[in-house]
DNA sequence: TGATTTTATGTCCAATATGACATAGACTTC
DNA sequence: GAAGTCTATGTCATATTGGACATAAAATCA
């Protein structure tokens, strides 16, 4: 595992590499954790593409700016869903979703 | 559009092409639906190829019958977390999730 | 046909996700 | 170093989602 997902996740309190290892993780979990960091660390790149603020971001999608802090952040209670709201809202298309989607493999 | 497209929508409550047609959805909205709806049948299909039932799949996720169904009927009290999840219960992994994604482009 | 298995649909309430707010921290610019 | 802008984090009430159950409908097969 790479050095930057390590650490965004410990950043998003899911706890690598410590006491609760990915071990205990089954791959199902790891995959859809490793899903969702790649989605949120596609937002943020998306949105500063689009040169824009996360007020921006929020208004677009009718949320808040720390909401969209959080889904940055892959913080635990944001979705699968808000994620993909956001990309789309950010002017990603399927096929940068399913990239991200993609590359979120282990 | 396509025909299949069209009918697995309308049973799924999301009234295609009637009083409220695709025009009233911005394109964001039309995205999410089409890949709710393409993720939904990858499930069915991912289910069948696994010669799996709904209970068996749902047993998996820890999940019942009727959840599963709904899964794969896209019913609107379903999420995108739980259909990745089930895709990766049914043994899909991050590739075909992403083609599936991929595939619900307008 | 009747029995059995599988899938579909509706409802409930417990669990989770979300927008909003408050506030702190980081970063820039003057 | 003050002011302004942007981002991070915690909390909460409300809204949405999900498992479970009941039951109907369809499909499979003897």
């Amino acid at each position: 595992m790479q050095k930057t997902k390590r650490k965004a996740l410990e950043n998003a309190g899911w706890k690598v590499g410590s006491v609760t290892d990915f071990l205990e993780l089954t791959p199902e979990e790891s995959s859809l954790i490793e899903m969702r960091l790649a989605l949120s660390q596609a937002l943020q790149k998306q949105r500063k593409t689009q040169h824009l603020t996360q007020i921006d971001l929020a208004k677009r999608l009718g949320s808040s700016q720390s909401r969209v802090a959080k889904m940055e952040a892959a913080d635990g209670s944001v979705s699968f869903d808000l994620l993909i709201r956001g990309l789309l809202a950010a002017g990603a298309n399927n096929t940068d979703i399913a990239r991200a989607i993609q590359h979120g493999s282990t």
